[in-house]
DNA sequence: GTGCGATGTATCGGTCCGATACATCGAGGC
DNA sequence: GCCTCGATGTATCGGACCGATACATCGCAC
């Protein structure tokens, strides 16, 4: 893909999780890929090979392609968890490329999650039980409402912790879920609801 | 307050929307509102005189305190609204100062977030429909968690709007009400919380 | 035929974070 | 009595990221 168009796939990925991406952040960042050969340079070809020229120092799109060593590097990535793999934007990127991992991955990263969120909680509720008369009724609002989105994400964690364990796909859609699926060193992969975009 | 004390306020203030202040914020941002003349460093007054200049280079707490310029310059800040003044962090910071502001700055922001709020959900849901057959079923499950805890905030704001207007107290704490308050410029200020554990 | 919004690449200044350094002090273990 | 460890406290530095901005092309509606 070209960076634009990373950009707003990545934002329709991501939506639910971050803002779009800064071209700020995008374009220095695709050409520290490019410098460490994670990725390379594929010049999109031109309708016909005469009519480009022209155009004094116009750069045009710029097509980038994964390389075989790109992929192994971001397998590495998604698989691999530090701490910032369960604040709020580390986790959402690790869960967006879940399909890309395999089964053992995930539980772990589900659980590490949930971790991170039961001691969010815990602080909480601290805050609210031991500083409570020093604080102001909007504070306080703020608060509950923060432990109530906590308490919740704990509930959607075990659910996918339990349909992980179980084998199963993510949560429920209730469509008929298709596909039967092999995977190289995966036990038992989720259905992919299509794919495959290079 | 000393900056240690102050990230530790903070930090338990607006812990449930973003994480504590780090130092290297936290320091250059003192420094900045001194220059500014909104805070001034007010010395710790040491216990005895004649002990505390033994120590080499030792800075020791720095106490400040803001300015009468300083407490307007806040007012002016927390009252007016600007684009970042919706999103996830600028609304927790502006919410958890809501006390400090009059009701029609509360009803300005209470409904721009929820506009803002709005429009998140609705570009979840365009996702969801329209993209939903190239999407995996973990990125579909994102998006369904992010557009229900939309669903959630716009709701919670509701309450808060509906509150506002009739000029009761933030939400639903089911204690009895405390507190007959007067205030300068605000016409109908909400109570300072009493205790509760839910 | 012209303006305007989408597409597209790119940079720059400033802000914030994470890591780190350094120093004091009280509590607890041995 | 000594020593380590964690909390308290101020401070800086490099790097990442954002927001604004600049500039160019293309398609389409009016």
């Amino acid at each position: 893909m070209h960076g634009y168009e990373l950009r707003k796939e990545l934002t329709a990925k991501l939506g639910a999780i971050r803002a779009a991406i800064s071209y700020g952040s995008l374009y220095p960042t695709l050409r520290r890929l490019q410098a460490a050969g994670w990725i390379v340079e594929a010049a999109e070809t031109p309708a016909t090979a005469e009519e480009v020229p022209a155009l004094t120092s116009r750069r045009g799109r710029v097509v980038y392609k994964i390389t075989a060593e790109g992929k192994e590097r971001f397998a590495e990535l998604i698989a691999q968890a530090g701490p910032e793999t369960y604040d709020d934007t580390g986790f959402g990127v690790h869960f967006a490329f879940f399909a890309r991992t395999d089964q053992a991955t995930r539980l772990r990263i589900l659980e590490g999650r949930r971790r991170k969120i039961e001691e969010r909680r815990e602080g909480l509720r601290d805050v609210l039980g031991r500083a409570a008369e020093r604080l102001d009724a909007y504070t306080l609002e703020l608060q509950r409402h923060g432990l109530d989105a906590c308490e919740r994400e704990v509930r959607w964690l075990e659910e996918l912790i339990a349909n992980e364990r179980s084998g199963r796909a993510p949560t429920v859609p209730p469509t008929g879920t298709a596909g039967g699926r092999r995977e190289d060193n995966s036990p038992s992969p989720p259905g992919e609801s299509r794919e495959e975009r290079p």
